[in-house]
DNA sequence: ATTAATGCAAAGCATTTGCAATAGA
DNA sequence: TCTATTGCAAATGCTTTGCATTAAT
């Protein structure tokens, strides 16, 4: 496995976005930046990445698929406005817990878990009510 | 809004499964049984449907929307073994409510939510053991 | 008779892939 | 030098759409 200068950005860039990030989006912060990764190239790393287990694929909703990046940083859920696109991220140990012990009644070995609440958020909602109908 | 032969056969196809099922594989099911239900419609009928909120669609996992009826039947999450696709339906109500208590918390209103687990079942895994490495 | 719904074929979109050119080791 | 990696363009797979045709009300 070779250490490119492409891999290099993507990593770097990657890295220096501390919320959610799609290969499009560093795609064009490098084609903004004036450095050439392609497309092909950005996905094919980021592919990379989560094997390796540096990010982390997530709330792919219709399509898009959407990336973060693995600190040590604890795991955490989402909930999606559907309104605004505004992502809220949050964790809770007793779902956390519940869910352990669910996958121990099923003899389950989980890999991964994502809980997603998809909704409105207060802002779009009180926006909604300003509009009225 | 019509009610075409097509549509009546989108529905009764989507309520006579039980389980989950794609646009294609209706499709593919009108194809068989002779009658012609272009896939446009398939996915221009579902798309109705669970607008209307007679159907849900589950776990669309890297681009292919999955749907389930929605009889009265409670809701409910999912396991899906990344080895043999299996889906496993739970609920849980201690999670439900922990669920509402957070959105409550962030003054967010939910329309959805899913929680996903992903990994290997019993019998995969016993599989694998076998088969050693 | 209207006008919504259909079927087809073409477009769309995110992602993947084949292959020749390039550049790490 | 040798082979992994890149970039491009074409292919992919699911889904959506434009438009002329068909059919429900």
């Amino acid at each position: 496995m070779r250490l490119t200068a492409q891999r290099r950005l993507v990593l770097q860039e990657a890295f220096r976005r501390s919320a959610h990030f799609t290969a499009e989006q560093l795609h064009e912060q490098f084609h903004n930046a004036g450095v050439s990764v392609s497309l092909s190239t950005v996905y094919r790393t980021l592919g990379l990445l989560s094997q390796v287990g540096l990010i982390r694929e997530v709330l792919q909703c219709r399509g898009m698929a959407s990336y973060e990046t693995v600190f040590g940083q604890d795991h955490h859920d989402h909930m999606l406005c559907v309104r605004c696109g505004k992502v809220i991220e949050f964790r809770d140990d007793a779902i956390e817990e519940l869910q352990r012990k669910i996958c121990r009644e099923h003899g389950f070995t989980a890999t991964e878990h994502r809980l997603g609440i998809r909704g409105i958020c207060r802002e779009c909602l009180a926006a909604e009510h300003h509009e009225d109908q």
